[in-house]
DNA sequence: TTGACTTGTCCTATAAAGGGCAAATATAGT
DNA sequence: ACTATATTTGCCCTTTATAGGACAAGTCAA
C-alpha cells in the first residue's frame, strides 16, 4: 500500500530512482523493494520523502501503518474480528 | 484484552495459576505475565488453554491477535485511519 | 547497448519471544 | 500478629526473527 503509493508519487514527480536513492542515500535496489513491498520501509525516511514527494508526513505514516497491521492480520481468518477489537480498545483508551 | 479473559476464565474455573502452569508445564510467574500483559500470550499455548478453560479457541486467537494489533498501532495518532485503511485492504484481497 | 529497474543472496545489528529463578507482595486463615 | 499459599515483579538468559541494507547479476524498454 505504501509502496505502490511512492512509485505514484516519485513517478508523477518524473524522478528516477537512482535520485531519491541519492537523496535518501540508499542503494537503488533498496527503492525498488520498498515501493514493491519486498522490504519494509523505514519509518526514518517518511519524513524525507513527504518533503521530496511534497505531500503531507501524515498521508506517508498512515500507509506505513497500515501496512505493518496488514502485515500482522493476513492469512488470519479472524482478521477483521480483530480488527474490530483492537479497533474498540483504542477508543476506548482514548476516551480514558 | 487476552490477558484480562484468561484470567476471567480461569477464576470463573476455579483454578490456580499453579495448576494452569502444571497444565502447560510452565512457571507460574510466566502465567501471571500473560493475565497481567506482561508478557505476550505465546500462541502455542492458545488450543491447551481453549480445552482447558472450555471456550472456543477462535476466541481466544481473535483476542490474541487484536492484542497484537494493538501493540503495532497503539501511541499512534494516525491508529484509526490506518486500521480502516488495513482493513479495507483485507477485503479487497478477500475479493479476489 | 545503455540506462532503469528488479531480484536473489548475503550480512550485521537489534529486538523481541519465551521463559526461569528468586525475591517481594498480597491475601486469607488462625 | 503470624503463617502459608497465591500472585506479582524484577532481573536474567538464550534463541529466533526481522530490519536495514549492500552488492552483483538479471531483466526490460528504448
Amino acid at each position: 500500500m505504501l509502496g505502490e503509493k511512492l512509485k505514484e508519487l516519485r513517478e508523477s514527480k518524473g524522478l528516477l530512482q537512482r535520485q531519491v536513492a541519492a537523496e535518501l542515500d540508499v542503494d537503488t535496489a533498496y527503492i525498488s523493494k520498498m515501493e514493491n513491498n519486498d522490504k519494509p520501509v523505514s519509518k526514518s525516511y517518511l519524513s524525507k520523502l513527504a518533503k521530496l514527494y511534497d505531500v503531507d508526513e501524515q498521508e506517508l505514516l498512515t500507509l506505513w501503518l497500515a501496512d505493518k497491521v496488514y502485515d500482522v492480520v493476513k492469512d488470519q481468518d479472524v482478521a477483521l474480528k480483530a480488527m474490530e477489537v483492537a479497533e474498540e480498545e483504542i477508543k476506548r483508551k482514548r476516551k480514558n
